[in-house]
RNA sequence: GCACCCAUAGCUCAGCUGGAUAGAGCGCUGCCCUCCGAAGGCAGAGGCCGCAGGUUCGAAUCCUGCUGGGUGCACCA
């Protein structure tokens, strides 16, 4: 239930009936056609725009149209009013069962209030996460892991199918790098001196990863050479930094659908099939690029490739898929990758980067138009940079430092609840702070704190109505929340399902956070007002019929925290301690 | 040199794909809360939406050009 669309589709009823009535041109296309919650509440309930978008069409002034819609409209029993104001606009209130009717959907529908069939079950493919299996995540990955998952949620909820993937970077250079490491580690677990050389990763975490080598293949694989043990350790290794990489994702509640090898790209025809699709579409050709202008590479020199024409699809320049010496870019399998995507079906793309990626977004981009002939869009999403603080001071990272945090270190010290909440207090393409003491204090400054406790109060005063001895299955009577700060939360709670439909069109998760956070905040004001105006309290102890309707309104603001917070991957808290 | 992202209150940021007098939190000022609705409440001040043009009924939002910050720029993944 969408009160937005319903109030919209009786204007372009209005409307019809005023082009039946000759009061406006018959041919007239109503898709600008708006209805929104006014900026200013004492403007109304919601406004159209309807007569400012078709005074140009309908050669007319926007205010003859008003007035003869608002005529139409208050013919409506729902609409109690409707008045011209400012440029054009048509401001309406609406009779107040509407918004009773808003706490009477949200009891029935539940947490299915606010969801949306705009996805009509397309599926979606979101790929996010992605990092090299070399490691632990650090708070780097934190971000976009969140970020991804909270969008794939919104999807669904929104009524996409959604696929929530992972793509292995374990086809290049970096596992070998790996692999050597942990051949280090064995070495060390066999009681040898080892020195760890640039381009090895020095990392603790890969201690235990040669005690289990050694523990697997016993002194088979000392004093042999690389092209001995190189394949079978890479392979060894990477599947221990994948099982690492699973329990992080883990801890932070994320539980991919796909894992996808780029390994099984190579020697199984795949990226020649790939690339032969491009080739098909005469995307693929022998070529020399130009150097790049300004700052030329001091190694820069003038090289055949085989590239791709990315250019005929809004790339800058082309690409190259393979080197001058017969190997594939890492382009290449990333192509094919994509391909793979678009062979499975999928409807829509959404590809979740670090920023400091922002430079292959126009390739990628090029490179699914092309194989899909258009088809299929990609977005590709940005992640900014995450800044920590401890204490309000600025927290340096530094692998060399061993002050590297990991999203373990995060989640450990926080919990996954406000790791998540917190790290959706941004939009993605911002900055973020992380400053460890402030997501777990205890005040209104903090969202997290905030709209937990919204639903925490909430379990309060239910707690209270039972001690009452009040009948919480009893029907509540909703005709008797007037009251104009409870009216404010119907409102509000109206807006939901639009915010859900917003959220997805947008692919923007946080909008979700800022949304719970004005929640919270209309319901807190409601619940101070009980302070001053003890007839707006919750519980009255003289009649267990207002209490019941009251609770109700309570319940529906609880039902909306939760399903957003499912949304977010947050938990709810029960109770504040 | 080129591309992408960002620029909004003193600070940190929202801002509904073009709508009305641009919002929130912190900080600041003033009042209230000193027993049962606790981790605060109410009100106020604070703005050239980076700058300059353009598009139209209307621009923080779209276009162009600047300024300033971030990221990335054949063969590395």
């Amino acid at each position: 239930m969408n009160l937005f669309d319903d109030i919209r589709a009786a204007v372009l009823t209005a409307l019809e009936a005023m082009q039946t009535a000759g009061e406006l041109p018959a041919d007239l296309d109503f898709a600008n056609v708006a209805v929104e919650p006014p900026r200013d509440a004492a403007h109304g309930d919601m406004a159209t725009n309807a007569a400012m978008v078709l005074a140009k069409p309908a050669k007319m002034k926007p205010r003859d149209i008003a007035d003869a819609l608002a005529v139409h409209l208050v013919s409506d029993a729902r609409i109690e009013s409707a008045e011209v104001a400012g440029p054009g606009f048509l401001n309406m209130r609406l009779a107040v069962t509407l918004w009773q009717d808003v706490f009477a959907a949200v009891l029935e529908q539940g947490a299915a209030f606010g969801r949306s069939d705009m996805g009509q079950g397309k599926k979606v493919n979101v790929e996010y996460v992605s990092a090299n299996p070399t490691g632990p995540l650090h708070v780097g990955h934190t971000r976009g892991a969140v970020f991804g998952d909270a969008l794939a949620s919104l999807l669904d909820y929104a009524g996409y199918d959604v696929t929530r993937e992972y793509y292995i970077n374990d086809g290049g250079a970096q596992v070998d790098v790996l692999a050597r490491s942990v051949y280090l580690r064995y070495l060390e677990a066999h009681g040898q001196e080892v020195a760890f050389e640039d381009g090895t990763y020095p990392g603790d975490y890969l201690i235990p990863v040669g005690v289990e080598l050694k523990n697997k293949v016993g002194a088979a694989f000392l004093d042999k050479g690389e092209q001995f043990w190189l394949a079978e350790v890479r392979e060894f290794a990477t599947e221990k930094m994948m099982d690492l990489v699973r329990a992080d994702l883990a801890s932070l509640g994320i539980k991919m659908d796909k894992f996808y090898s780029e390994k099984s790209l190579y020697g199984t025809g795949r990226i020649e099939a790939a690339i032969e699709a491009l080739k098909s579409k005469g995307l693929i050709y022998e070529g020399v690029l130009e150097p790049p202008k300004g700052k030329k590479p001091e190694d820069w020199e003038p090289r055949e490739q085989t590239l791709f024409r990315s250019t005929e699809h809004g790339d800058d320049v082309d690409r190259p898929v393979m080197k001058s010496d017969g190997a594939w870019t890492y382009f290449a399998p990333d192509i094919a990758y994509h391909y793979d995507k678009v062979s499975r079906g999928y409807d829509m793309l959404i590809d979740v980067f670090g920023a400091d990626h922002g430079g292959y977004v126009k390739r990628m981009k090029a490179a699914v138009s092309a194989l899909s002939d258009g088809r299929v869009p990609l977005d590709i999403k940005l992640i900014q940079l995450v800044k920590l603080f401890k204490n309000g001071e600025p927290f340096k990272m530094s692998k060399r430092a061993g002050t590297f945090v990991t999203l373990r270190d995060v989640v450990d010290q926080v919990g996954p609840g406000a790791t998540r909440f917190h790290m959706l207090t941004r939009k993605n393409d911002a900055p973020l702070d992380f400053d460890f003491d402030k997501v777990l204090e205890q005040s209104k400054d903090n969202p997290v704190f905030y709209v937990q406790y919204a639903n925490a109060r909430v379990n309060s005063v239910l707690r209270k109505a039972r001690d009452a001895g009040f009948d919480l299955n009893a029907t509540p009577d909703l005709s008797q929340l007037d009251h104009e700060a409870e009216i404010a939360v119907a409102k509000k709670l109206a807006e939901w399902p639009r915010m859900v439909a917003l959220a997805a069109r947008t692919n923007e998760p946080h909008r979700i956070s800022f949304y719970l956070y004005d929640l919270a905040s209309e319901f807190h004001a409601l619940y101070n007002r009980g302070n001053d105006l003890p007839e707006l309290r919750f519980l009255q102890d003289d009649s267990e019929a207002t209490s019941i309707s009251k609770i109700a309104l309570a319940r529906c603001v609880q039902v909306v925290i939760c399903a957003g917070l499912g949304i977010l991957g947050v938990e709810p808290v029960e109770e504040m301690r």
